[in-house]
DNA sequence: GTAAAGTCTATACTTAGTATAGAGTCAACA
DNA sequence: TGTTGACTCTATACTAAGTATAGACTTTAC
């Protein structure tokens, strides 16, 4: 198949494929005559593979590693327990910042109403302290 | 004060100033003979005040946009209430995002052990579907 | 034969800075 | 007076993960 199909079955972009490859993601495919990038199955799922990866949130680099581990079968998998367990720390810990504004950002709306002039205004006042 | 100064009160680099500037946050200050900048008691207040609004992960345009509001001290200020309140939202949402990715990892997390290899990976299996 | 749709490469753009090179300025010390 | 070191200057490249575009080429349909 050429990119405009894979693009549609996998939901990824013809751009984001193409970046995709150059980032060494997807290996380099065959070519046609006319020098039209030409898919197979394979590549269709380590697409897939990989638009799975970023629905997670793991970089580019991750995935390179995930891909590279998943073409070892026999080595331990470990590496990918660990990849998943470190994520998930950090997302824990960006929601715990997201948090922390969401209640400064309350305090500061309540420190103001709509109906004042910029001198006066509550939220200003604070974001000068 | 030269830009060293204004950095070590400010807590910004010193390129993040040239950078604020280069921004339109800070406006073109003085210079001296030798083409330094030359700051003042009003570029800290300023630089501070948009110290503030970053680490409410303000955009620079938002922030603009505050200045651009607190220079008219006489219009209203609904506009930063507004925009405080918007902020608000999408910091919700965002959070909510990242609770079910959460979620999603620790459930990734659970359907595999560390001493596997790479063919039985219950992670890998997940991210295959 | 031609028009439309699809594809190609290369490049620029996005955010909020950070890092660097190479040059110029300034203060203190010998 | 010379020079060393600290400071500053501008301009440029880089980060992440794509997105958007220009200009050229290929393929398909009529």
């Amino acid at each position: 198949m050429k990119i405009g199909e894979l693009s549609k079955k996998s939901g990824c972009s013809i751009q984001t494929i193409r970046f995709y490859e150059k980032q060494d993601l997807l290996e380099a495919c065959n070519r046609s005559e006319g020098n039209y990038r030409i898919y197979d199955a394979s590549s269709l799922r380590t697409l897939r593979f990989i638009k799975q990866c970023r629905s997670l949130d793991l970089t580019i680099i991750e995935i390179r590693q995930l891909l590279d581990t998943r073409n070892n079968p026999d080595k331990s998998c470990s590496s990918v327990n660990n990849l998943i367990h470190q994520h998930m720390v950090d997302v824990t810990h960006r929601i715990a910042e997201l948090e922390e504004l969401k209640l400064t950002l309350s305090e500061m709306a309540s420190a103001c109403t709509d109906d004042r002039k910029v001198k006066e205004c509550g939220v200003l006042q604070l974001l000068e302290e």
